[in-house]
DNA sequence: TGATTTTATATATAAAACTATATCAGAATT
DNA sequence: AATTCTGATATAGTTTTATATATAAAATCA
């Protein structure tokens, strides 16, 4: 199977993924059995336009047709389907859950407390957080930081344990940070798109 | 058969026919016979993603998968005329030699720190950002994340500040590729398939 | 006009997508 | 421990592309 017919099977299966589809889900509305996903997924079948058509619309893409010279230009306003989301697919979905339930947490404990800075900047911290493979090991960083807001959200815990929470989290995302590959961080790392996608935090 | 795939279809038409070649030369280059352009081209098959690609990589495109909410911008770095960015060239001299600094400091930066995640992350910002054209008036984004990172590299402030200077370089890229069609609304709405090219559809 | 190139159709056949349905193993949830 | 959810596979049957090869119909041009 060509490079192309991969690449667009990898994009299909992130896009599914970054909007919480399961391949059931997305039989249902397209109305093509979940088997014949997964194989178009893997890419292990040469599908039919009209197939890809209707998955993208579900999925809300477009296919377009465009000259390699524009491919540049175009790449940089939608991104390499291809190398977007794999840091965030490796996470595993255990850590993505956790890192959610902090963000709502967090944010609950700002529509009450605007102006504490400190929840801003766990919020930023966490956000961070989702460009990061997460161990299964590390979440008790997440978790305890989210006690402590929530502990702070109930009165039951000063600035401090805000405080501490961030530390915390600060200190993961350095651990996260030092433990990626050091070489070619330069060139691999892409920034999260928020135009294309899920992204924008 | 569906809009989507006719207009496909009358795409590589038009592809074909503004490089000049007969089906049959197509034919020659793609392996396939012409019987068969003729039917893909008169919208009377739903052709196999490896046949589009094929006829895609004769033709000098590359098929792309581009979501919803990118897709006016898309079309209008790509909808017309091929040049691959007539963005970068009306960014004003200034914005270039600004572009250039910030990506000297990140450069240096980042030779003493090369683990530091944000610094890589703002240098692909950069590089992005060099596809838009950019107004006197946004520099000062620009300039700010430029004196965060010296700020940092000279240890007078955290990576706090380079967040900073990143969530600011993201946010000038995704108001400049929001406003990007916004000058070209006199269009209506553009068809779902675009060729980069010659569309003269 | 006549000749030639180009595109559209028409077979017949092989190959593969697509459907429907079921099952399986692994993870997550209860 | 039992159950539900997820993705990968399997089988059998149907539909369709794609191929190979001819040939008819346009369109182009000498």
């Amino acid at each position: 199977m060509t490079y192309a017919i991969e690449h667009i099977a990898r994009t299909l299966r992130n896009a599914r993924e970054a909007r919480g589809l399961s391949q059931r889900a997305l039989s249902a509305r397209t109305g093509m059995p979940q088997s014949h996903i997964s194989k178009i997924e893997k890419g292990a079948v040469d599908l039919r336009l009209s197939s890809l058509v209707e998955l993208a619309r579900v999925l809300d893409l477009e296919l377009e047709l465009v000259t390699r010279k524009a491919l540049p230009t175009v790449h940089a306003i939608v991104g390499r389907s291809g190398e977007s989301a794999p840091a965030a697919a490796e996470s595993s979905r255990r850590a993505r859950k956790e890192l959610e339930q902090i963000q709502n947490i967090v944010a609950r404990a700002m529509r009450v407390r605007p102006t504490v800075i400190e929840l801003a900047r766990i919020q930023q911290q966490v956000r961070e957080l989702r460009h990061f493979p997460i161990a299964e090991d590390r979440l008790d960083a997440i978790r305890n930081a989210a006690a402590a807001v929530n502990a702070y959200d109930e009165n039951a815990a000063g600035v401090e344990a805000l405080q501490d929470a961030l530390a915390q989290l600060r200190g993961l995302r350095n651990a996260l940070a030092h433990a990626l590959p050091a070489g070619d961080d330069a060139e691999t790392v892409r920034p999260a798109y928020s135009l294309g996608d899920d992204d924008h935090g």
